[in-house]
DNA sequence: CTGCAGGCCCTTA
DNA sequence: TAAGGGCCTGCA
């Protein structure tokens, strides 16, 4: 194990904000595994900590873990400009997920991990994912080898012919990956949308969690909830310029865990 | 038994 | 452009 001293980081809270599927608690005391960018990972945190504990090398940690957990970005700037605009219950959303972080996360598992959430909830995803990986997530092919029934079989139901569709566009080229990643948000989103199964939603938080563009804001169910309750309707994310997703997952991380159950404003805002 | 979970697609008007 | 129904599955 070896150990660093970080800054707003809180591997529960990230574990626990919904980006990720594979990053899970085990056993050990205070301990979260994660597998990814063909690794596994094993992760320690005492509660409140900035201690953090990786089992890896320094060589691993550099190239690969760094980035992942973008340990480069500056969180405390993030805060102070949402704090800055005096909006009370983002400065209470900021205050509670104060170790969240923005996971740089493989973009072909992210497409698929996108499709497979939409109307769907987190426990039935991450089993899901569960059911295509050992240990490691598939690739395009190895996916688009399978038939529309391999996947309805394992209970991917409706978004079945989504996930074959896709894998068949990224093998057969009509889905360039190495394309996606070079262009803009709102190009990535639009080219995303061509693809059966991808719609504004699951494009952004593509772009968001696997193209790491900070500027895409995902409206799922419970932002929408916060825009309808909290803000009339009327949410400016133009007030976040470049990182609105970063604004998005403290919203989304506030309202599922700390206002669990809200339904059109019957639980009042406890700051 | 309904209702619904981090939507999307398709049809109408 | 907007609104509404249907959709796989599993769980409350």
């Amino acid at each position: 194990m070896i150990k660093k001293v970080i800054n707003d980081f809180s591997i529960e809270q990230i574990a626990n904000s919904g980006q990720c599927f594979r990053l899970n608690q085990i056993s050990e005391k205070n301990t979260w595994q994660v597998i990814a960018l063909g690794k596994i990972l094993k992760i320690r945190q005492a509660p409140r900590s900035e201690e953090v504990y990786f089992n890896c090398s320094e060589e691993e940690f550099e190239s690969i873990w760094t980035e992942y957990f973008d340990l480069k970005r500056d969180y405390g700037v993030i805060k102070d400009l949402i704090i800055s605009q005096k909006d009370p219950y983002l400065e209470a959303a900021v205050c509670y997920g104060y170790g969240l972080r923005m996971l740089k996360q493989d973009l072909w598992e992210m497409i698929i991990s996108a499709i497979t959430s939409q109307q769907n909830n987190i426990s039935r995803i991450k089993q899901l994912i569960e059911k295509l990986c050992n240990p490691f997530f598939p690739s395009a092919a190895e996916l688009a080898s399978h038939s529309e029934e391999f996947f309805k079989n394992l209970g991917f139901g409706y978004r079945a012919k989504y996930i074959l569709k896709v894998a068949r566009a990224v093998e057969n080229g009509s889905l360039d990956l190495k394309i996606l990643r070079q262009l803009s948000c709102s190009e990535a989103v639009k080219y995303l949308k061509i693809f059966p199964g991808i719609g504004e939603k699951v494009a952004n938080c593509i772009a968001l969690f696997g193209l790491h563009l900070v500027e895409a804001f995902p409206v799922d169910v419970w932002i929408k909830r916060i825009m309808d309750t909290r803000y009339r309707g009327r949410f400016d994310t133009s007030r976040f310029e470049g990182f609105a997703g970063i604004v998005q997952q403290y919203m989304f991380y506030y309202e599922r865990n700390n206002n669990f159950g809200a339904r059109n404003g019957t639980r009042t805002h406890t700051p």
